[in-house]
DNA sequence: AATTGCACTGAAACCGGTTACTTTAACTAA
DNA sequence: TTAGTTAAAGTAACCGGTTTCAGTGCAATT
């Protein structure tokens, strides 16, 4: 049906070769014949066959981007950048939901690789090293994404977890707040992890610091609704709640005001994360706002980089978090 | 590197031919055979080239999601949805954010079609009367998500709009509500026109009525913020809201909120889609929601049995919404 | 005994590009 | 004049599968 690359080439009174050089822009081709082979291309309405040059080239302007799952407003915005910079770049992406479960990353991995992806953002904890030698021998580019590790023999992309957390704790200090609990994620979540560290290391010579104001929440407004209750149980007299993302905050905020607390009065409540949520909950949510579209897109950028070769080296990428203060710290004027 | 068809071919010592009708557990293939074959795939570790495969046979197992903006956590829903189908059933699927431009659509649809995608899930009111012919014309399956029309030469999954509508406008009235505005979404948008039309059905025959009851928001939340203000500026006696989606319903508990307005008394609030994010507000909103997920899957599962050949007609599916009842239309106790 | 049908398999064309290698002709340097 | 470049283009192998068509051997039919 659609005009291919030989008829192109009888038309224009060329080779095949010569066409795929006027194609690809490639070395020196006269240019007389490149104007003939242009009209000719015109004439036939000729559109080069993705899946052919993907098959000759092994290359085919495809990128994947995995993560847990795209529900969680985080990384619906992190997908939004990426898809922008790859479209923007001639890349199309596939989206890949592993809901966290090594299993099905892996067998995403193995698709993948048989469609001669050219590269992975990878969105998500779980990556093994085996993985990452494995993509690296198939040549596939591969970029973390909101990944802690001492290991880096990969490109990582992340935030200041460790110092987003001390502002968060050092902010409910200067609002005046004598006992502070933090709602954690995940354990062996790195992330998590590194948020909690940054808050030890802000409370931790506190007379008033005792190890039970850590709670886990699982990273869920579920989860933080639970541990605020049983938080509370515990340490009534807690006044000031760091929550280690904001869905947490969310159900933080649910708990107490299901508990008839005032916020900021009774008890203070800062997120992590600044997803727009923060925005819509009553009161609205300080927070420690990550740049989460420019994550994805340095994320993105970097990894098209590594594609084209323009970038050899793996580097790891902390971006700043701001403190964003909001009417569940401070009541605005 | 890896190893291909005529390797297993060659260790198996048969042709290529009766290695891809193993493959492909096509006709009939000497049970012996068979083995021997099997053997030596396993061997040699052999997996086929899905980019060769789809060269071949044109079919790349492959289907296309195209929504506006996967940042609306609506659409967040129905991906997590139809890449749950999409896995389940062996494809991989590519995310495409038109933001609603034809233009974006357009540059997308025409290279998914050089990647010979298998079909495509269209979720935006923006298609055109072309561009379906033109997929038809490439055997590129269709369905069409929450999009109304008149015109039905494709697979159409939505659900009940108007009937929503109406559900949402007579439950306003039950609990007493005495002159009910609406807040609409983009004119141009069928959803929105639909939506439209069950308010209106309901209430152009009361007194009350008037047109000015009418006004646009967007479908976003500031668009539902801004229209709120207006809305009670010219009607301050109104004392029920039916945002045409929960986004703006969100802008109307905003607003209600800055003005004073106690919810429900003084005025209630119904949305419609039925995202989390309607349990996040304070209160929590009354919505009538849609099977989000259902949509999605519906969707997905219909554009693959299009795919695979198991369904030849073109159908309009409505699903069925349901009243969620919650405390800015009604107290619980 | 000749014919037909069927199960099984192979040869080779094909899908639509890329690219290593070669050839040709014109151009430069010695 | 002659060898050495170089720009421009062609030939054909190659990427790794699918599929059409043809052929073989053996059992069933007449």
């Amino acid at each position: 049906m659609a005009a291919t690359i030989r008829d192109v080439a009888k038309l224009s009174d060329v080779s095949v070769a010569t066409v795929s050089r006027v194609i690809n822009q490639i070395s020196t081709v006269n240019p007389e014949t490149q104007k003939r082979v242009k009209k000719a291309m015109e004439q036939l309405k000729y559109e080069p066959n993705l899946v052919a040059q993907g098959l000759a080239s092994k290359k085919t302007q495809t990128i994947a981007l995995i993560l847990p799952n795209i529900s969680n407003p985080f990384f619906s915005d992190i997908v939004r950048a990426v898809e922008d910079v790859a479209q923007s770049n001639g890349f199309t992406v596939i989206l890949c939901n592993s809901d966290g479960l090594v299993s099905k990353e892996q067998s995403y991995i193995e698709v993948l690789r048989k469609k001669y992806i050219d590269g992975i953002v990878f969105a998500s904890n779980t990556l093994r090293i085996e993985d990452i030698e494995q993509l690296k021998k198939d040549n596939i580019s591969l970029v973390v994404l909101d990944y802690s590790s001492t290991m880096e023999s990969c490109s990582i992309i992340r935030a200041k977890n460790r110092e987003g957390a001390r502002m968060a704790v050092s902010h409910l200090l200067e609002i005046g707040c004598k006992k502070i609990a933090h709602i954690y994620g995940p354990i062996g979540d790195q992330t998590a992890k590194n948020r909690l560290e940054g808050y030890e290391e802000m409370v931790h010579s506190f007379s008033w610091y005792s190890p039970t104001l850590l709670v886990p929440g699982h990273f869920t407004i579920n989860g933080g609704f639970e541990a605020t209750k049983m938080l509370l149980e515990k340490h009534p007299d807690v006044d000031g709640i760091f929550a280690g993302n904001d869905l947490m905050a969310v159900g933080v905020l649910k708990a107490l005001h299901q508990m008839g607390k005032k916020i900021p009065e009774d008890l203070a409540v800062c997120g992590f994360d600044g997803i727009y949520l923060t925005e819509i909950t009553q009161p609205e949510l300080t927070t420690i706002a990550q740049p989460i579209y420019e994550l994805g897109e340095k994320a993105a950028k970097i990894l098209i980089n590594k594609i084209n070769g323009l970038l050899e080296e793996d580097n790891v990428y902390e971006l700043d978090v701001t403190l964003i203060k909001r009417d569940s710290t401070i009541k605005a004027h």
